[in-house]
DNA sequence: GATGAATGAGTCTTCATTCAT
DNA sequence: CATGAATGAAGACTCATTCAT
């Protein structure tokens, strides 16, 4: 593949790309077939296969520019930042910002990360989000703001608390993506518990 | 259907189910056939008729039984206490062990989490669990023992996080449940920072 | 087969034949399974096998059986009459008579007159029916009281009428059958039009 | 549905169209499986699919075409004559002729009026041939040509005996057309009885 | 006589992919 | 670049029939 494309073949492919999003989404993976989504752009099967190799291919491609835009999205909001902490909830308001403006990539991502078959292609990337995670929290720790606990556990934590909290609210109620990071960002700082000052 | 088995026919009807679940877990839905399943018991591809209505059927089946059988280990689990904040620990405690130990389940609870098709059929038990979850949670607000944030929220935090934790370090890392669980109720309990002389 | 029944097994075999008989008639012969008639009868597949040798075996019994009964009833009905045209007209009434208590025999009758697969068995009741009628018709026409065409076809012409007309308004519309043998037998005898003096 | 098709597109379609009615006719419609079409054919399962979306939608289309076929060839063997009783003669007359050179449709239009489920479908082009002999019936009655009995069942009398002629005559004796229609004609228009003039 | 269980060939249909034009 | 057509393996499901108990 990696074909030279003309303009007009990379509006194209952006449209495959565009409608297939929307009908995975929907639908999902598997029922969802090439033959609706060339139907559903009113073109031949042929454009289909013009510009990839096949459904899979496709399919993997939506998984890497998601991941791909969701870190630029991330590095963005913290690269004026150094403050480990102040990083981590900035990387939990970006993701719940980006989440609520990419419903279907948030769906499709979640459900690549349950099937097997997709592991691969997906590893890489939350790899790459645990990383990035993980280095704040050791930050964290080493300046002191941050409990002394497994990083990577806590990276798992950070993420898995904010997917959940973003596929809730976000895309079954609704709620405004600044309320619930704000929540989510106090929890996951100080926690449930009330402070006491026996405990401190 | 609701048919009226002997005792042979119980024991077929299980054997189809686990061996459902776990090509399901490790193929995922889609891409396991019915003909797989009867090929891998040595029977013929009537028996899957006999005892379920569709491919579909036989899925909501096994989804409701895990939640079910989930929801029956959180009970057990904290029926002997009444502390709010030790009740969600001890739920999510046990959450890590069932979870631990029916890794097939969680998987394909995940899976049908992402799908719309599935929605219906998670729903109540989603929601049973978060009203387990938001009791608790509602409980220790009442109690002064948690901070007064949205006691929805907190519970689908709690649940997200708990999940997430599982995957990872249990299924992909075969960590120790006691372990991750520690690590999780002390975050989640806690937060992530160290807790400053001035902040309390 | 032809089993040696006790009574109670020839009250299982009409309950089988008449559930059949009604379940074919509303659904088709193929449509209708096997399954469906001893699931609705409360039995279990067995006992199918143990009064039918096969589900063609059952059919083919309903169709000896219909135009047997049918014969039965014309019979009966001209058994005190020689005038042949008198024994047509009561011909045609039984046959309207029987049709109009036996609709779904009638449907059943009429389906396999277009199967090839059942023409076999068929054939003998028909030929017997077209002979009776042509039987009458030939003497009409030794008589002088019937005009001189084609015995046989004039007896499929008298066939042809009665059952479309028994079809139509009778379990179609539910017109009484008496009603609807008065047209039959009038139009058949004295023909559409108006006796013209030129023409006689 | 409703393809754009090209030639080549229109031939197969009819290829496939042709095919079916010759096997559905021979073997029945339940009994003839898409695979023995397609293989009669020498394409692949999915070509049947391509140009129709299920064996029923073809079958409806057979029908229709059938009924469509048919009536054409009625209306223009009558265009040019107005009085009404040399219409119903004609009418008739056109309806063997063309079922003669259509035996297999026929038999399918036979068949699906013994179907329930192909009730539907048959109505319209039935209600239509009713319809449009009861116009001339009626006529009849009022130039007072035609005995004034109920129209209705009079034009279902003349379709029916045609029909059944048809079937028996034609296809199965292979008589030609015109005798039989002589015969149905006469038959039909002036009754079995040799006219007495006690009864003029 | 009767039941639940099992068989497995066969049914309709789908679908990713290829290809001639 | 693009289309309509074609492929055929594979999928879910049905069903007449048989059989152990």
């Amino acid at each position: 593949m990696t074909r030279r494309l003309t303009q007009r073949g990379q509006e194209r492919r952006r449209q495959i790309l565009d409608f297939a999003i929307a009908r995975f989404a929907e639908n999902g993976y598997h029922p969802t077939s090439v033959a609706e989504i060339v139907q559903g752009l009113g073109v031949g099967k042929g454009v289909f296969y013009w510009y990839f190799e096949s459904k899979e291919e496709l399919f993997l491609e939506i998984l890497k520019e998601a991941q791909l835009d969701l870190r630029r999205a991330q590095r963005a909001a913290i690269e004026d930042v150094t403050d480990p902490v102040e990083r981590i909830a900035l990387g939990m308001r970006a993701t719940m910002a980006w989440s609520a403006s990419h419903p279907e990539l948030h769906r499709l991502v979640q459900f690549a990360g349950t099937q097997e078959h997709f592991a691969a292609a997906m590893r890489k990337g939350q790899e790459t989000a645990v990383r990035d995670a993980g280095r704040h929290v050791r930050d964290g720790i080493a300046t002191g703001q941050i409990r002394d606990l497994d990083p990577e556990m806590l990276a798992h934590a950070i993420l898995g608390m904010t997917a959940q909290l973003a596929r809730e609210f976000l895309h079954e109620r609704h709620v405004s993506h600044e309320v619930v990071a704000d929540t989510a960002v106090s929890l996951l700082l100080d926690g449930l518990l009330v402070p006491s000052p026996t405990r401190a």
